[in-house]
DNA sequence: TTGCACAATGGCAACGTTAACATTTGGGCG
DNA sequence: CGCCCAAATGTTAACGTTGCCATTGTGCAA
C-alpha cells in the first residue's frame, strides 16, 4: 500500500531543482557563490521533498560528529541536573549535541567509560567521577578522543574541572573563626565520596593552619536523618558552638537535632551547610551555605572539547570556587 | 613531527590480518561463519592498530543510528533525573544511545523541538513537555521519526506517556475522605503547569464525585515559602481539617505554617503532598505523599522507540499511577 | 576582437561500513 | 574419479555528503 520509506538525499533535491548535487550542498551551507534565485529554487525543492541532511553521510565525509559524549556512573546525583544544563548550554553555543551514557560501575574504572564511548558518534568525552576509579593513575584516553574528567583530582593526560571543595571548607571555617568561634565541628559524609573527603581535608587543614586541633568529626551519610543524630550528639558537647555539615540536608537535620535537645540555632550553635539545595524546600530557615555553580563546571568541560576545533588542546585543570551565602544560621560570638 | 592522525579502518585491519574487509566486518559482529583462528588473527590486528568501528560509516550503510533523541525545554525540573535514568536504562537494554538537547522555549512549540532534532543522528525522539505547546493540536512528527511525548495529554499522531496526575489526586482525596475528613483543601501551583492543573482537576472532580463542593483553593508557586503562607492562611479556617498540596515542598511549608499558627500536624490538620521529594532532606517528618516512578516513564518512552525495530508501531497513550506512601501527617478522624 | 579575471555551477572521488552475491576449498558419497 | 554440498572467505557496490578541481558564462580592459 504505502510506498517504501526512503530517505531524501541531495541527489533527489538536485534532480528536482535541476542543479548539481554540489549546488544543493552549497545551498545547504548557504555558500555565497550560489545565485540567490538558484538558492531559492533549491530551497523550494528541499521543502517539497522534505529534505533533511543526513548526519551519517556528513560525518563520514567530514570525519567529525559535532557531538560530545557524557559518561556517568550515577545519573541521580547532586548537581547533575545543573551540570547537564551547562553541558547543553555549551554544546548549543558551539553547535554540538550531547550524548548521554550511563556506565555500569562494576568495575568502577575510566576504562569502562572510555570503551563504552568508543563506538559512539562523539568527538570527545566527559566523565563525571563520583568516586576514585581503580585505574585513575594508569588510564589513557583513546587516541583522538579528547577526554575531560569532572573531578577535583588532577590527571596527567586528561583535563579536569570541578568545584573547589577544599576552598569551600576553607571559606566556611574561616568565616566561622572570624566570627569568634574557637573551633568548628564537622559532620562528614561517607568516606568513598571524593568531594566529601576533600571537604573534610579542607576543614581539617584550615583549622590546623589557624593553630587549632580539629575536634572529633561526626560521620554522616548525606541524609537529614544522620544530620539529626549528629545534631543531638553535638548538643551535649559544650565546646561545640559552630557546626559545618557536608551538605545542606545534614545541616538542616543538625538544626532540628539541636532543637530537639533544647539548643537554638543560631543563638546557641551556628550551623553552616554546603550545596544550597534547601532553597525551595524548607520554609522557615535561611541556611548559611556554600553555593556552587555546577552549570559553569559543565560548560567548561564541554567548551574544552567543542571549543577547540582542530587545535591540539593542552591538558588543563580547573577548579571553580563556591560562594558562601549568608543566611540566618550563624551567630557572631565576638 | 607527529604523524598525521588518521582513523584506522577495516581496510587497514584487513591488510594487516591478511584477510578481506568483509571478514573483518564479520569478526566485529562475531559471525559464526568465520573460523575461530581467523577471528583471532583479525582481533589481534584490531588490537595492534587500535581499531574502533566508525559510527558514521556504519550508520550510513545501515540507515539506522541506534540513538534516541531527548528534547527538553527545561533541563532542571522535578523528576528529570529519574526520567533520564529511565531513558538511559532502556537505551542500554536495546543497545541504543541517548542524545540530549535543550530546546529554546521561545516559542514553546513541538515544531521547534522537532526541527532541532531533525539534523541529529537519531532514529526517534522524546519530548518532555512541561507546558502546553502552542502547536500541540497541529503538530505532526517528522516522517520516519517516531516521536513520543512525555505528557498526560493524548495526541493523535504521537505516543504519549506520563504519570497519572488525575489519579494521584483521586487517591489522595479518597484516602482523606475515607479517614473521615469532610472535605479536602488544596494548595495548587502556577496555572501554566500542565501536571499541576491536572492534579487540580483530579482534586476538584473527585470531591464532586463524592458530593462535596470543592472549597476555595490556595494558589502556591511550588516553593515551601508559598506553602508556609498557605498553611498560615488555612490555619484560621475552621472547616479545614485536611490539606492536599501540589508538591512536597509546599506540603512541608504548610506544616510549618500551620505550626506557626499553633496548629499541630496531624492532630489538628492532616497534610498530604505529592512527589516524595522530601526523603533525605527533612529529618523529623515522614510526610504522607504520592510517589511517582519517573524512571519507568522514561523507560517506557525509549522502549517505545528502541524496542520497535522496524515494526510500524501504533500510537499509544500510557499513564502510570503513583503510589500513595503513608507517613505520619494524616490523622484518622472517624 | 582577443584575453583575462571572476562568478556560478558541475563532475568526480572518497570517507568507512556492510548487504548481497560470487568464489574457493575441503570433504563425503555414489 | 567426478559430483555436489557446505563452510569459509572474497568482491562489488552502495549508503549521503562534500572537498577538490574542472567547466561554463559574463563583463571589462587592452
Amino acid at each position: 500500500m504505502a510506498a517504501v520509506k526512503k530517505s531524501v538525499s541531495v541527489k533527489d533535491v538536485a534532480r528536482l531543482a535541476g542543479v548539481s548535487e554540489q549546488t544543493v550542498s552549497r545551498t545547504v551551507h548557504d555558500s555565497p557563490s550560489v545565485r540567490p534565485e538558484t538558492k531559492e529554487r533549491v530551497r523550494a525543492a528541499m521543502r517539497e521533498l522534505g529534505y533533511r541532511p543526513n548526519f551519517a553521510g556528513r560525518s563520514l565525509r567530514r570525519g567529525k560528529f559535532k557531538t560530545v559524549g557524557v559518561a556517568m556512573f550515577n545519573i541521580t546525583g547532586t548537581g547533575n541536573l545543573d551540570r547537564m544544563e551547562g553541558f547543553a548550554a555549551a554544546a548549543d553555543k558551539h553547535g554540538y549535541a550531547i550524548t548521554l551514557t550511563k556506565v555500569d560501575g562494576h568495575p568502577y574504572t575510566l576504562e569502562s567509560a572510555s570503551s563504552r564511548m568508543s563506538a559512539l558518534p562523539v568527538d570527545g568525552m566527559v566523565v563525571i567521577m563520583n568516586r576514585m576509579p581503580a585505574d585513575f593513575g594508569t588510564f589513557e584516553p583513546l587516541p583522538g578522543m579528547q577526554t575531560v574528567l569532572v573531578t577535583m583530582l588532577e590527571h596527567p593526560l586528561c583535563s579536569t574541572v570541578d568545584n573547589d571543595q577544599f576552598d569551600c571548607s576553607r571559606q566556611v571555617v574561616e568565616y566561622l573563626l572570624e566570627r569568634g568561634h574557637k573551633t568548628v565541628h564537622f559532620v562528614s559524609c561517607p568516606e568513598r565520596s571524593l568531594s566529601g573527603m576533600r571537604r573534610e581535608e579542607g576543614w581539617r587543614e584550615t583549622l590546623r593552619a589557624h593553630g587549632i586541633e580539629p575536634p572529633q568529626l561526626v560521620r554522616g551519610d548525606w541524609t537529614a536523618q544522620s544530620g539529626y543524630a549528629a545534631g543531638q550528639a553535638l548538643a551535649d558537647d559544650p565546646t561545640c558552638t559552630a557546626i559545618y555539615a557536608s551538605n545542606d540536608a545534614m545541616a538542616y537535620g543538625c538544626i532540628r537535632g539541636l532543637e530537639s535537645r533544647g539548643k537554638c540555632v543560631p543563638q546557641d550553635v551556628s550551623v553552616v551547610g554546603v550545596d544550597d539545595s534547601l532553597g525551595d524546600i524548607v520554609p522557615d530557615c535561611r541556611l548559611t551555605t556554600v553555593r556552587f555553580d555546577n552549570k559553569r563546571v559543565g560548560m567548561w568541560a564541554v567548551d574544552k572539547i567543542a571549543g577547540a576545533e582542530g587545535v591540539e588542546p593542552g591538558v588543563e585543570h580547573m577548579l571553580f570556587p563556591g560562594v558562601l551565602v549568608e543566611g540566618d544560621t550563624v551567630r557572631d560570638v565576638r
